[in-house]
DNA sequence: TATTGACCTTCCAGTGACTGGAGGGACTAT
DNA sequence: ATAGTCCCTCCAGTCACTGGAAGGTCAATA
């Protein structure tokens, strides 16, 4: 019999996060007669499933239907690269968006003295008014 | 006389983020007798100023900050560059973050055959229970 | 003068994905 | 009986906006 702390130790994925997974339909644990939640092999695979996509940035609705695939034994190999292909220009996007903010903002850096005086050229390009 | 319409078109940020900006105090417009707030030049450049730093990815409380040097005559320009450190080091955080998921999520979906089979090495790996 | 239509106001709610905390019940061991 | 640890629900907060409702104001036109 598991209780959450138990799927907590499994899976890393922390209770109030199981909690608010249940909350949103992404699994339905049975409960005890107590009220206390009990979890199957098959929740913890599942929540083990959402770790993982979690930490691959996965959003939530990528997720649900990512776990659907998972669950369909029909499922077709390439709804599940589309969804990650998708993710993946996501990713890519911020990437690209961070790496030109990392840019712009080393360069100014390097530019100012860090001194005691009031001159700073990082200042001088978030003024601009173009 | 200029009204929040004119500002949003001189400083590309959003009425409604400017009214914003006004509630967390990031600035004060005068307000017209009809109520209608009244921009002066120097609420635009804040809000130009603002602009720009959020586009840099500065957290609102650093563009509060930054904001204040950029106010103060008597600042040390190495107060900006301590705050624009940081926060690229944060920059540089999510970037090896965002790194470390596309690599992964480019090479699962390289593995994958992306056809009418179910077979699939992306929820292989998702459903991974270390 | 009446009426559009564009502009402005405030206030409330929602976003994503949790996270913290209050208040209280349940279980286990001493 | 009591202490300590677990569990529950519900509410609020995070971050930086964004959307929408309900309504006041202004300029130009019929």
């Amino acid at each position: 019999m598991m209780n959450i702390s138990d799927v907590t130790k499994r899976t890393g994925v922390p209770a109030k996060t199981i909690r608010y997974y249940e909350d949103i339909g992404l699994l339905s644990p049975k409960r005890q007669a107590n009220g206390y939640r009990e979890f199957r092999e098959s929740d913890v695979h599942k929540l083990a499933f959402l770790g993982r996509a979690r930490s691959l940035g996965f959003p939530i609705d990528s997720c649900r239907s990512l776990l659907a695939l998972y669950e369909d034994q029909s499922r077709a190999s390439a709804d599940v690269k589309d969804i990650a292909r998708t993710h993946l220009h996501e990713i890519d996007q911020k990437l690209a968006e961070l790496k030109a903010m990392r840019d712009t903002l080393s360069d100014l850096i390097g530019a100012c003295a860090g001194d005691h005086r009031p001159d700073c050229p990082i200042l001088k390009d978030l003024a601009v008014l173009d």
